[in-house]
DNA sequence: CAGATCACCTGCTTGC
DNA sequence: TGCAAGCAGGTGATCT
């Protein structure tokens, strides 16, 4: 991969829900996916996790990433893997997104996580919207019409919105490529509050399993 | 075909 | 202290 990059400059980069694609000059691409643990890093010093030192013209770049659920991949032609995701959560319409529902027999919460639905919604941002919403995360994708799929629709915009705003969510690994954290963290309503009185009634959150993933809610204002 | 399940890998926390 | 189990911002191969 070195050799195929060594040299190359670079003609645009742009993100494609948690893509990022490095478009080079001449044709060809660099697929970048952070996985879990992933982070790019302007300058700073190589780790223990480190994968991938760039050398750019105004500095190193590097890709560290301890859980290694990352990738990078080198083709010639537009990746197949960014080519099937689903549009922007924020740039689709809502005629779209509701039409999207309707045709999905399954649980809400693993639609949300389906990247060729929309592309971009992790875990938590998917508990975060649901809760926003007040929907259940088990409730039917296609029983979600109407008032209900507006204002899931509506909850998506605002939590990403307000998400982006605050840099993004740090748990434990997540910073931005200056190194620094994010806040929204301090926002979450039920992610990761199992137990917790929910903000608006009081009531412990609790965490289920939906699609093999963590899903909180709070039992009272999310309704199947 | 869509949907469900499991595997990939490391590090941290919890409970015995 | 030691150790096993459980948990973690995700995706994709492989089943049904």
């Amino acid at each position: 991969m070195a050799a195929q990059l060594a040299g190359r400059r670079i003609a645009a980069v742009k993100r494609y829900g948690k893509f990022i694609v490095v478009s080079l000059k001449g044709g060809g691409f660099l697929l970048i996916h952070l996985g879990m643990t992933g982070r790019l890093l302007l300058g700073g010093e190589r780790g223990k996790h480190t994968h991938a030192i760039f050398t750019l013209d105004r500095g190193i770049l590097l890709f560290d990433d301890s859980r290694q659920f990352g990738s990078l991949q080198v083709s010639e032609e537009f990746p197949a893997r960014v080519a099937r995701l689903g549009p922007e959560p924020l740039e689709v319409s809502f005629e779209d997104f509701a039409a999207g529902l309707g045709r999905r027999k399954t649980r809400i919460k693993a639609l949300l996580l389906n990247q060729t639905f929309l592309r971009g919604i992790g875990n938590i941002y998917a508990d975060e919207a649901l809760f926003g919403a007040g929907i259940h995360p088990l409730a039917l994708a296609a029983r979600l019409r109407g008032d209900r799929a507006r204002k899931l629709y509506d909850a998506i915009v605002r939590i990403l919105t307000d998400a982006i705003a605050a840099g993004g969510s740090s748990i434990s690994d997540y910073v931005d490529a200056e190194g620094r954290k994010g806040f929204f963290q301090f926002q979450h309503m039920v992610y990761q509050r199992t137990g917790e009185p929910c903000n608006t009634c009081g009531t412990p959150i609790r965490r289920i399993l939906v699609a093999q993933r963590s899903s909180h809610y709070c039992p009272k204002c999310q309704k199947r």
